[in-house]
DNA sequence: TCCTGATATTTGTCTCTGCAATATTTGTCC
DNA sequence: GGACAAATATTGCAGAGACAAATATCAGGA
């Protein structure tokens, strides 16, 4: 029992240094990202994905389960990113409730320059922290955890 | 530069991993939480925070960076536990300016209770995702972001 | 075809949080 | 001792996001 206790603590623990350095973090990029581009962290996301996706387009409900953000809060995120010139929304041909959210050609451009400044920033910030090695396992531990994260949100998982 | 890059790239994915993973175990957790406690994460963290200080009590401005909130924030939080009897506010001696926030009775109680929900809960959500040993090494990883992220954020570090 | 249930998105409303400004107290320098 | 800068906490205000309800459309069966 006392041994248990110890090792949920240390889970406990685990996942409180998790948010801490993500909320951390998300403290620092925010205002050098709104200084470089005027973007926040939230917008940034977004626009991350479209700029990542051939035809620059996709539609508003996968938008929101990429960014984490619920429907209603990916409405508003592009209302605002629509406001400011960067996104247009598209009618879907083949499905009418559909709306796909199109990066603009100033969108476009917003991010060419954004993406390698927020690229260098980060480096900035993490550079001298963890060996690449390092970053390499961290990186394919977080997967894991985001991977497992999804299935259990989403019970749209096959088998298990 | 086409290799830093994409080893810049990489660490884009990497600290989006990151939040993607901190808000899905948030969306997780809360509503558990909720469901079992009444409490949302953000006051579970206070709460725990004055749980394992001797004396329960703590000034605000410590539990303030304890919890990544803001001054103003934390005093929110914690009109709200007030409200709720589980934490009340006793003035300091020392510094007529200062406040602690001290956790009530009440408040004990019901971290007593939600404390081991949630390790229990956690337990269930990630098991089977890390082996032990990937977990203590995540762990350490994610101590050496923390820890750089606080220097970077409050240079009242020393020397570095 | 018409009805029913499911899906995609938006809107109303409310809570939480941060920033800037404020009040109070402290400490220091002259 | 008195003035001025720094520190502690709170408040006004505004932005962002979630939940639930509403709207529009789709898909399948009677």
């Amino acid at each position: 029992m006392t041994a248990e206790q110890a090792w949920g603590d240390e889970r406990l623990t685990t996942v409180g240094l998790l948010f801490e350095s993500t909320t951390g973090l998300g403290r620092i990029f925010e205002p050098q990202l709104s200084a470089d581009s005027g973007l926040s962290h939230q917008s940034f996301d977004v626009l991350v994905r479209l700029a990542r996706t051939p035809g620059y387009r996709l539609r508003m409900s996968e938008l929101a389960s990429q960014t984490s953000l619920t429907p209603s809060g990916l409405t508003r995120s592009v209302d605002r990113l629509e406001e400011s010139g960067m996104v247009s929304r598209e009618s879907c041909p083949d499905d009418r409730r559909g709306a796909f959210a199109v990066l603009s050609e100033r969108g476009r451009a917003v991010m060419d320059e954004a993406i390698p400044l927020h690229i260098a920033h980060i480096g900035e910030v993490l550079n001298g922290v963890l060996t690449p090695s390092e970053e390499r396992t961290l990186s394919s531990l977080l997967r894991k955890i985001r991977d497992h994260v999804h299935t259990v949100e989403q019970p749209g998982g096959l088998g298990d």
